[in-house]
DNA sequence: GATACAAGCTACAGTAACTGTTGGTTCAAG
DNA sequence: CTTGAACCAACAGTTACTGTAGCTTGTATC
């Protein structure tokens, strides 16, 4: 069947912009399609369907590499899926991982923000709590917002820098 | 008082790479410190309190345009810190954004670990899962990690590109 | 057929917040 | 005096796109 959709389409389909589809072609995660005479893509149900799986694992989080992984998976439909399962898996802990360490910081923010009773700022507990990382109850090893630490004890006060 | 420290003290006592110091300087977050005789940065106390405002405020996922604002606002020790708690309270609020969102990502791929059984590729739900859409429940919104979506559903079965 | 405007094209720069690399200098220890 | 670690500047690379510039193509209207 000949309906070729033109880039636009496509992108709203998946609910994407057309250069980043353009550039999914530029990285090798969707292959070139035929050109019109005016050189346009031209793109048809099955184009969309890859790029709307790729658009979904993005939105689960996947990095780009787990999808060009599952993508060649799915070109060898006679495989077992474990190894789509362990790249699912590792994305849930890596989910896992990330919400523990929001909500952490939701704790932390949180009593910052209550304790401040809109003072002056010299007396703002919010930039106060920020020095003080002895107060913190933020615990980080190997996040995805790659963070390491290792903090000393400031004196209390900020003062003047 | 003379306690001057090389770059590399003062990174392991913030917990951060004394490549980081040299981009926070580099970018105007931390000012130009005096230099040894040999061209070497030499900080001093305040330096590092400045240092480990930044790292923890970074922890807290304040993007560093935020942590500017709070810098700049501290240094007007006399001013209300209303402005220092509406920064404060937009990154709750993102948190919990971001929080809200990665449970429901947690949801979706649990989902789709449980149904997948080990069969083979052709089979997979995870990634049938992934090309499909509708069956998702992850809503997105003006979220950090950018995403916008219109998905329109595609046939049950992927099958080959 | 002329014109206007949207949508497409390529190529490149920019984003955030760093990290890594290269190739050279300085410093402290032995 | 010689290692070797720590420092220096400058720049490239990372991720996953997004934005811009300057052009061409396609479509709708007059």
């Amino acid at each position: 069947m000949a309906n070729a959709l033109t880039i636009g389409r496509v992108a709203d389909a998946a609910g994407c912009k057309a250069q980043t589809i353009r550039y999914y072609e530029q990285i090798g995660l969707l292959p070139a399609p035929p050109r019109s005479e005016g050189n346009q893509r031209l793109y048809d149900d099955a184009a969309i369907q890859r790029l709307s799986f790729i658009r979904h694992a993005r939105q689960l989080g996947f990095p780009l590499q787990a999808i060009r992984d599952l993508i060649s998976l799915s070109d060898r439909p006679e495989q077992t899926c474990e190894a789509a399962d362990a790249i699912a898996r590792q994305q849930l802990a890596d989910v896992d991982r990330r919400i523990r360490r929001l909500q952490a910081l939701r704790h932390e923010l949180e009593r910052m923000i209550e304790q401040c009773k809109g003072g002056r700022i010299a007396d703002c507990l919010v930039i106060e709590t920020l020095g003080d990382h002895g107060l913190c109850d933020v615990d980080d090893h190997g996040d995805a917002e790659k963070t390491n630490r290792n903090a000393q004890r400031p004196p209390k006060s900020l003062g003047r820098w």
